[in-house]
DNA sequence: CGTGGCATGTAAACGGTTACATGATTTA
DNA sequence: TAAATCATGTAACCGTTTACATGCCACG
């Protein structure tokens, strides 16, 4: 069903700069879409030598002096065409995988205090997150101010901005609620009817 | 890194509610945490045998009548405390692989219209995805009241629909701004200096 | 000269999906 | 009895990660 994806990876990141080794393209991945894909040098180097072989990128070498032992590759004219035509079809987002909610969805197994964990662990690791975005925003905001691709760039910044602060949000509300929770079950063990007659010691 | 997480789906949904068959399970899974999960029947039948073998489950019947020829399962004690023990391990989520993202991100090199496109489509995904999410919140508030998962279950839910917002709401400004983007090319194919001297015809 | 990082690669294992095969049971 | 759906399973394939092997190069 989804095939190849990290031929596409590569075109692309060989379109906007190229003359990229493997490596640098590992790198690449890892700092500017890190976020939201991944590539491992398992698929990165075997799809280097079958784009060559089909001619959609062609060994170069980076203009900038002798460098080290190793192989840089530039698009073709086909790369470029295959990239374009991959990027007109219509996305299709994987299955998803989410096992913070997963653990949460069955919160109600575990024992106290679990879930809350769960959450603030997330809240750490969106707090985090929310100020490496946007010190990349803050960044690209000064630099980059004549890349065309720039525009893109902080689209897909924005959007890992508000969901990010949207789940920052969510997760404050839902630790007063599990706080609240906890409480409750502390209480009465058997909530039976809370709000049916009152009920005496 | 990352092993395993089919059984203990599996022995969440029979904590939740014993006597299912694996493909009761593949149907609940669908139903229940399908917006951030999946499972195959590749995979569920395989689990279960294996599941069976080590004693964390067991084969059983459903109460109600004669049903067709099929293998129900339930949690065993050791099962459960498998369950609990997973629940309180840290999470770790995949790797991310956001397709949409990744073509956004390659915008510049796409043709005329088509990241337009791409975020006309996920409005729409979420527009529907939204609307489902609320219609299950409604159905959840009404029914089962007294379930003690409820809580849990309605904070996967509230997060789901806080991200959904917030993924609208940034759809909204981005078709805004690619739209602007595509307008200002059009209008000036190389944009050397804007706001320099005036440039005459 | 030795260490650490740069760089390229590959084999094995894994998790997961897909496609297919099979047959039982219900319903029209 | 025909069609639809329930139900179980498996083999092949695919994408991906992991671990390992190798050697170059710069720098202290």
């Amino acid at each position: 069903m989804q095939r190849n994806r990290t031929a596409y990876v590569i075109l692309g990141l060989l379109s906007i700069e190229p003359n990229k080794s493997g490596y640098d393209i590992r790198k690449a991945v890892e700092s500017s879409v890190g976020n939201f894909w991944s590539e491992s040098y398992g698929q990165i180097y075997p799809a280097l030598k079958k784009l060559a072989a089909e001619g959609l990128i062609e060994p170069s070498h980076s203009t900038s002096g002798t460098r080290k032992r190793r192989q840089e590759y530039a698009l073709t004219e086909s790369g470029s065409a295959c990239l374009r035509e991959w990027l007109a079809l219509p996305f299709q987002n994987d299955p998803p995988r989410n096992e913070f909610l997963l653990k949460l969805f069955f919160g109600h197994e575990a024992a106290s205090g679990v879930s809350m964990g769960h959450v603030g662990e997330l809240q750490q690791k969106n707090r985090r997150m929310l100020a490496t975005l946007l010190e990349i925003e803050a960044y690209a905001q000064r630099q980059q101010s004549q890349n065309p691709n720039k525009p893109y760039w902080m689209l897909t910044l924005s959007l890992g901005i508000a969901l990010t602060r949207a789940a920052l949000d969510w997760g404050e509300s839902a630790l007063a609620q599990l706080a609240a929770l906890e409480t409750a079950l502390a209480e009465a063990p058997q909530p039976a009817e809370i709000n049916s007659a009152a009920s005496g010691t």
